[in-house]
DNA sequence: AAAGCTTTCAACCGCGTGGGT
DNA sequence: AACCCACGCGGTTGAAAGCTT
């Protein structure tokens, strides 16, 4: 959060965005759509730069955007993607249904690095003492947040086999196709049984053997025996 | 109670990319 | 081919909130 000042140069509105703004703008986009992002402040009345308020919308604004805590789900996928993906936050957020780039860079920063680091750390240490079956706090701490059950994994799996789309592929034709896949992601978290952390570790070996990914060992162990 | 420290996350900035001319 | 412009992305910042001492 930063504090509202203003550019001394332009006039321009910088820092924290008042309720009056967020007012203003959703009430043009809901008017007039979204035409021009560098255009629209001015005409809605707005003194920010367009992109403030494309910022604003897509990570604050937009509707859909999910708030709060990130399920055990979101984040074995996203501990998933970025082992493949590296720090493409944008594609590893088109997984993850209405959650924000900018919302996955924050909570991997403020969580999960810390987790894969540490696990990282561990096991190399496990590698020089392979008899060590001790664990510290923060190994247990984590190994109990991820050893939680996973939802519906096999729908998932069955519908990435029967899928024409690829929902590993960073990149998007259109917006139809964005809103197909988003609609099926829906699917998979609001249906289905409950699944096992042994499903999701199935899952992604299969995945990997499917898709013929090349996975860093890490981030699949995080799954395994040895991790639990 | 308060000072200092840490964490969270909204927002900014610079740069790359793609489309239009 | 070269330039311009709008947009999107990833890295970074910094105020507020939360926690510890």
């Amino acid at each position: 959060m930063r504090t509202p000042n203003s550019d001394m140069n332009t006039g321009l509105k910088k820092g924290a965005w008042s309720h009056e703004e967020d007012q203003m703008l959703i009430s043009y986009i809901s008017r007039y759509g979204i035409w021009n992002w560098t255009q629209m402040p001015r005409f809605a009345g707005l003194s920010r730069t367009g992109k403030s308020c494309r910022l604003r919308w897509m990570n604050y604004l937009k509707p859909n955007i999910k708030r709060g805590n990130f399920s055990k789900e979101e984040d074995g996928i996203i501990l998933h993607s970025h082992s493949v993906l590296g720090n493409k936050w944008s594609a590893i957020a088109s997984k993850l249904p209405g959650r924000t780039d900018n919302d996955v860079k924050n909570y991997w920063h403020a969580h999960l690095k810390k987790r894969v680091n540490h696990y990282n750390m561990n096991s190399k240490t496990t590698e020089h003492n392979s008899t060590n079956t001790s664990l510290n706090s923060f190994h247990r701490d984590s190994i109990e947040e991820i050893k939680q059950p996973v939802n519906h994994i096999d729908k998932f799996f069955e519908s990435c086999l029967t899928s024409e789309d690829d929902i590993f592929s960073s990149s998007s034709t259109g917006a139809s196709e964005d809103q197909e896949v988003i609609d099926f992601r829906y699917d998979y978290y609001d249906t289905g049984s409950p699944g096992t952390v042994d499903d999701l570790q199935c899952f992604w070996q299969q995945l990997q053997t499917f898709e013929n990914l090349e996975l860093g060992n890490n981030h699949l162990n995080m799954f395994s025996d040895e991790f639990f």
